[in-house]
DNA sequence: CTGTTAGCGCGTTCAA
DNA sequence: TTGAACGCGCTAACAG
């Protein structure tokens, strides 16, 4: 990786360093317009590149934004994503990615890899959790980002702040009111369904999922109805086709029209795409919601109805975006919690 | 960003900077067990953080890869992106990513940004386009990768070399069999199918639409079968949804089953979900088939028939991992073109 | 306004 | 085996 220098183009234009550096990159000085011109000819001529690590180190700042999630290729994740990577442009800064499969332990990793690029901020999006397995995992995770934040760097976090973090200074969290919109959810779907209701939530422990489960049961509360059961299992589509497939014969057999919230999209995916084979049809056969309004829903049947999340603007957020507005979400109700009457589609 | 170095490591050690450095990052020299041990001490102390920028100047190579994609919250990139991701991750490097929504100035511009940062190699996914108006992107972009293969860098080019450059040392290409594919669907499609064909394509000038509306047209002409119309919109659902609207009338109006060939999946979904609302459902009045089996499509009814991509191999290629099999497609024939005669679903 | 110089933090060649 | 010194490419204080 050897490219021409800045003291090549320095020499070629017949000036010194400083002036070379001060024509080439932003500076406050601006030397006279004519050997300006000389310097940018000699750069062009040479095909000089400005190596952004020197400059990193000569300027303790990198310009780099650390972006970590579970997984790239998830539709919230990706969407998330592409927030933060409209911020860092419009910040003329990059996005360094880290995919972790949500484990803490690959989490500090990554956290770690970013400190050492000297990232200017870090992004961390993902549920939090305080599952006893993870208890390790969380603390190194929060001692590494104490540090990372202590040596100056900016943490923005999406939902939850990481289990034992001090709020240190620089360290945000992008607060998503979970637990009302899911209330706001079940006082919704209260109002139209009958029968009984089934949650299907994530692990216990993930934040994400606890609060769903919380503000859904009371909201049903609120609306005079008993809380629903609730199912654990795997806070993804696996997870959601898992608890559908248990699900279908106690939906056939049953006399009661049940209505499943599942406390994210690709789970309420996940539960559908398990029903269908088992011939139990969605809005026939019971009435399903999620949360998220991942951009996939768009061509999902039947729709999904859903809470809709600003996901690219908590990415914006999370990366320090002043003029992006705080999180907002809405309950979405779509084909999916409808009666049953009308012909299918 | 403040963080401990490596001198102060050495000085509380009571040791030279050499020393440390030996210890604490991959050297071949080994120094004695107990100094060591007191170095790795004093390190843990003080919560010392390699900085990478340091090392990098010192040993320029950054352990950066580079990837450049329209869209990260595009299913197709982000599956490509995971793949570059986990082969980053094998190779422990750390991904940089751009989005750049495919125009050549936006790549020439991440490109340089990458090489300033010394990336050690840059993929480049998303389809090349000769249209005349990116022309003049086309020629910069390719001097741009010229001059970083020429001081050492690798790229990795999904699909088509890039417009212009002259295939340098390090420039490889993830060759892949758009042609054949497409080929090889329209043979499978021909034989079930016996009204005409028409395809939707992107824009005139993007290679892999190119590629893949040559190689239908021989698929159908190899089975003796009329060429199909080519409808041309944007390469994305938007473009898909356009032509399905424009498409409604004519299929309802129409006397004759069409079988409709979109150049990718998203096209595909964006004119089933434009032909739906008009009442125009597949496979009841029309066929239609897609390409490259994004994951959406698990999810997605009709079950569309399409040519299976290993993407997340394609990203690994292009990554330069080298125990990933070449890229082979299939055909991978759903419910959106079978006859019509059974029970909708 | 321009040039000189001293670091930024680290790897690596040398001599000890 | 260990330590001292130089250089990686650049910025930001100085001095001219």
């Amino acid at each position: 990786m050897a490219a021409s220098t800045l003291s090549e183009v320095a020499r070629l234009a017949g000036v010194s360093l400083a002036t070379a550096s001060r024509v080439l990159n932003g500076s406050s000085r601006k030397p006279a317009e004519d050997i300006a011109e000389r310097v940018r000819e000699a750069a062009d001529k040479l095909g000089y590149v400005p190596n952004a690590q020197a400059q990193a180190l000569a300027k303790s700042s990198s310009g780099l934004i650390g972006l970590i999630v579970h997984d790239i290729a998830d539709p919230y994740f990706s969407a998330i994503a592409r927030g933060v990577q409209e911020a860092a442009r419009q910040q003329n800064r990059m996005v360094l990615l880290a995919s972790t499969s949500g484990a803490p332990a690959d989490e500090r990793e990554a956290v770690a890899a970013f400190a050492a690029r000297r990232a200017d901020s870090i992004v961390i999006a993902g549920s939090r959790s305080v599952r006893a397995e993870d208890r390790q995992g969380n603390a190194e995770l929060a001692a590494e980002l104490d540090r990372y934040c202590r040596n100056g760097g900016h943490v923005g976090v999406v939902g939850h702040p990481i289990v034992g973090a001090s709020a240190s200074e620089g360290y945000h969290v992008v607060k998503v009111p979970n637990e009302e919109l899911a209330a706001g959810l079940a006082a919704e779907l209260a109002a139209s369904h009958d029968g009984p209701f089934l949650i299907i939530a994530g692990p216990e422990g993930l934040y994400t999922s606890d609060d769903r489960v919380r503000g859904f049961q009371r909201g049903l509360g609120d609306a005079g109805r008993a809380p629903a059961e609730v199912i654990r299992t795997g806070f993804n589509r696996a997870g959601g086709y898992d608890a559908g497939l248990a699900l279908a014969e106690r939906i056939k057999s049953s006399e009661e029209r049940l209505c499943i919230f599942a406390v994210n999209d690709v789970m309420a995916i996940g539960v559908t795409a398990a029903l269908r084979p088992e011939g139990v049809w969605i809005p026939r056969d019971a009435n399903i919601a999620g949360f998220d309004d991942i951009e996939t829903l768009r061509d999902f049947r039947p729709a999904l109805s859903t809470v809709h999340l600003p996901l690219e603007d908590i990415g914006r957020l999370a990366a320090g975006d002043p003029d992006t507005p705080p999180v907002s979400g809405v309950v979405k109700l779509r084909r999916s919690t409808e009666a049953p009457s009308r012909n299918p589609a």
